[in-house]
DNA sequence: CGAGTTCTTGATTATACTCAATCTTAGTGG
DNA sequence: CCACTAAGATTGAGTATAATCAAGAACTCG
């Protein structure tokens, strides 16, 4: 989950489709806090996230972390790289994934249709994160938060009929080191957006969208 | 050409073999300023860069620019989303390039090693790209500059005996747009290194590592 | 209920941006 | 070949945005 601009996001769904396919193992369930692998692990199995979400993280030597995707319901994880993860992965909350053996993917292994179906992934997936290039490398905070929570929106809000509720599983950290920014700065931009009326903050992991059109243009960054 | 760590690209080099494969076109030519294709573009090739460099970008619609990868030989651009591209990609010097068609990497037609080097290339870019999150997100201006640095001398670096001379064909406003920073600061980065002794500035477009060891150290962020 | 974590808010600072001026380079035509 | 121009690069001064440091509030969970 590459939080940019909404639109791209569509283009995401006929991954869903893949589920029907052939040649899939048994369901498996990850609880909360739980690792489904680490950087440096050997890749035998994609996941598509059927419920839950996951959190995909990188580290550098000096605890500086980065987020690199939330996964959630539809998306797939774990594309190998030389053939190994190059993130950790954890769930944020109990998830239910839907494995594919790395077989599929890289050789076809008979089931032309589902190899199809993963590469697809793959190639949204570099389109996805060159949108999350131009969001980490040229929008203010307000913009980058205003971005997240627009795709959040979109992808998992519930409609309040007047409103969209927007579940928030993870961390204010979390989203600090998804967006490149600090806790502090999340929390204010937050309480900024909510102060001028735009989100509703009913609890910590619950906001509620109130005005969607001007946090789009917010996350567009139109400075009028 | 994601700058992020050196040690990533070894990993890619097995990407060159692949030009040795049957199902390929004559060698395509590129023009420096001339572009190869533009967001929203239809795909029916990708290529492999064989010589001279390109640059990948996306705009925002304020101006704002993102510069989303360089291409030095070796790499593949043109990866589909949805069967478009999603970049514009022109050459910053002349360039010469061997396409393949975009058949090859999602229906592996006629020749399914060169379908699993492509796929191979696809999934190398996205761990490629995880990295320069963690640049784009959390690393400061020296530091990405020095990353910046340390990869191209890696990568591009012509061996002096002594030092390393790196060619640099992209203006400082590209190397900004690529790192999210400012030219100035780009400027101002440079003239830094150049005090400190870290590199020599021989003209605009290159410079040379006088001390590598030190500009790796400052690219990891040790702040000693 | 209480301890510990996470979140929020405030005050201050630092990093990188902005705006502006100067210098350099590359390209053009006399 | 050299002056002239335009574009790009550098440098400086001042500023703004987000980071840091620190304290207090609000959750979470045993």
């Amino acid at each position: 989950m590459y939080v940019t601009n909404p639109a791209e996001y569509l283009a995401k769904m006929p991954v869903r489709t893949l589920a029907s396919s052939g040649a899939k193992t048994a369901e498996a369930r990850l609880k909360a806090g739980h690792y489904l692998y680490f950087e440096g692990d050997q890749v035998d199995w994609l996941y598509q996230v059927t419920s839950g979400v996951l959190r995909l993280t990188r580290l550098l030597e000096d605890g500086r972390r980065q987020v690199i995707a939330f996964g959630y319901p539809g998306d797939i994880v774990g594309f190998p790289s030389a053939g190994l993860h190059h993130t950790d992965c954890d769930a944020l909350v109990d998830a239910r994934l839907q494995p594919y053996r790395r077989s599929v993917l890289e050789n076809g292994e008979g089931d032309p249709k589902l190899h199809h179906a993963l590469l697809q992934a793959a190639l949204c997936e570099i389109s996805a994160m060159q949108d999350h290039f131009m969001m980490l490398g040229r929008k203010s905070a307000v913009e980058k938060v205003a971005s997240f929570l627009c795709v959040l929106s979109d992808r998992v809000g519930e409609d309040l009929g007047e409103h969209t509720q927007v579940n928030l599983p993870m961390s204010r950290a979390d989203i600090a080191d998804f967006l490149g920014l600090t806790t502090e700065t999340i929390s204010r931009t937050f309480t900024q957006l909510r102060k001028s009326g735009i989100i509703a903050i009913n609890n910590i992991h619950t906001i509620v969208v109130l005005r969607p059109d001007t946090l789009l243009t917010l996350s567009l960054g139109d400075r009028n």
